[in-house]
DNA sequence: TCGTCTATCCCATAAAGATGGGATACGGGG
DNA sequence: CCCCGTATCCCATCTTTATGGGATAGACGA
């Protein structure tokens, strides 16, 4: 198999000096072609050399290692992107996730695990730490699925659907076969129980149940 | 390391059987307590001698694996789920997780990698095949950061935010120190820049981008 | 300097929504 | 049998939004 060029971008000397040198043992897969200090230095020269993968720390001195990826991303399409830091709370997750990051690691993660993490991104995989995983597995999980706890009839849930997609109460009435009346009764009685007193709250606390 | 119990789901009998099998091999660290050959004899017998891990499949004879899931983690909360199968689209991955699957992996898995992600799932994880995983993350891909491309400006952007979390325009102008004419006026030109004509439509408009 | 863009403010009118009262009919449970 | 919840309809009133016209001041670039 032919080894994979990488990038680290990473301002921890001694870590990144660590993972380099691993990765220059004697049958390595792994060829680290660059060291980037800063999200700046990243920016400004790894486009003119793109390696396959780009290890990304997230706490970099100025710029920060996902807004970093967001924009190598967009002159680099085709650069795969790995987060291996420290942060493992929900908002870094999500926000690496959404600029385009292609595996999530945690920097615990022993050195033959990121090597086959690095390989794995190669071959159309995502690598994540296992609890990293677990956050982006939960984030599908139906808050609960038994939202009839608001104690909204059948007909009202009908009517706060038509409600939340923007529906004026003439055209959910003509939706429902029901006149405007029957709506404003509908939606009164709706406002009622979720304690709210627009449609706008209405909905979204409708959707939080 | 203790035995981790755990249940099949699965009516391909010579699979199920070879799973069984290699789980029952010397030194596995692996207990299978049931084998359910129907969603139906899982959600009937299972909630009574409830396993640690459930492997499910989903294409199964009525109910699916996927309608059994979001059953069984009504009644047994804390039971994880893996999915094993050979579906590899995209519905078949994100209805499972929405249902509450713990991990998703597909059946060409080598048992070895069942038995590590079997335990990786008691452990806090979430194993994916590469494949799924690369789908799942790929799920948060915003499809253009470019968001700006409705021309809105900065205060419109403001304006819109408010009108999103349901705030009325007198809100709006407390909250941006400006008057309800001003804050009609914003709404206007927004409205006039995303062709909507009413708060909902907007926000849905603005959300989309 | 002269437009253009932006943010700010104002007025008037009409439509839509929110809120307070009602009424009738149907069905199921005590 | 009567009560209660549900769905349906009606009226009146007030508030909030939507839409049409404006006007002014500052910033920025041609």
């Amino acid at each position: 198999m032919p080894t994979i060029r990488i990038a680290i971008i990473e301002d921890n000397a001694p870590f990144a000096s660590a993972l380099t040198k691993y990765f220059a043992l004697r049958g390595s897969p792994i060829e680290c072609s660059a060291l980037y200090p800063s999200a700046e230095d990243a920016l400004r020269l790894l486009p003119s050399d793109p390696p396959t993968v780009a290890l990304v720390d997230i706490n970099l001195p100025h710029m920060n290692g996902i807004e970093c990826i967001r924009r190598l991303k967009l002159q680099c399409p085709d650069l795969l992107c790995l987060i291996l830091t420290s942060y493992d709370n929900h908002a870094s997750i999500f926000d690496a996730l959404k600029a385009g990051a292609n595996g999530y690691l945690l920097k615990r993660t022993p050195p033959a695990e990121i090597v086959a993490a690095i390989q794995q991104v190669c071959d159309g995989g995502s690598p994540m730490s296992p609890h990293i995983a677990r956050q982006v597995v939960s984030f599908f999980h139906r808050p609960t699925p038994s939202r009839n706890q608001t104690g909204l009839t059948d007909r009202e849930r009908e009517v706060i659907e038509l409600l939340a997609s923007g529906s004026m109460y003439k055209e959910i009435a003509q939706s429902l076969s029901i006149t405007l009346e029957t709506v404003r009764s509908h939606v009164k009685k709706i406002y009622d129980k979720l304690h709210a007193h627009s449609r706008t709250e209405a909905v979204r606390k409708y959707r939080k149940q």
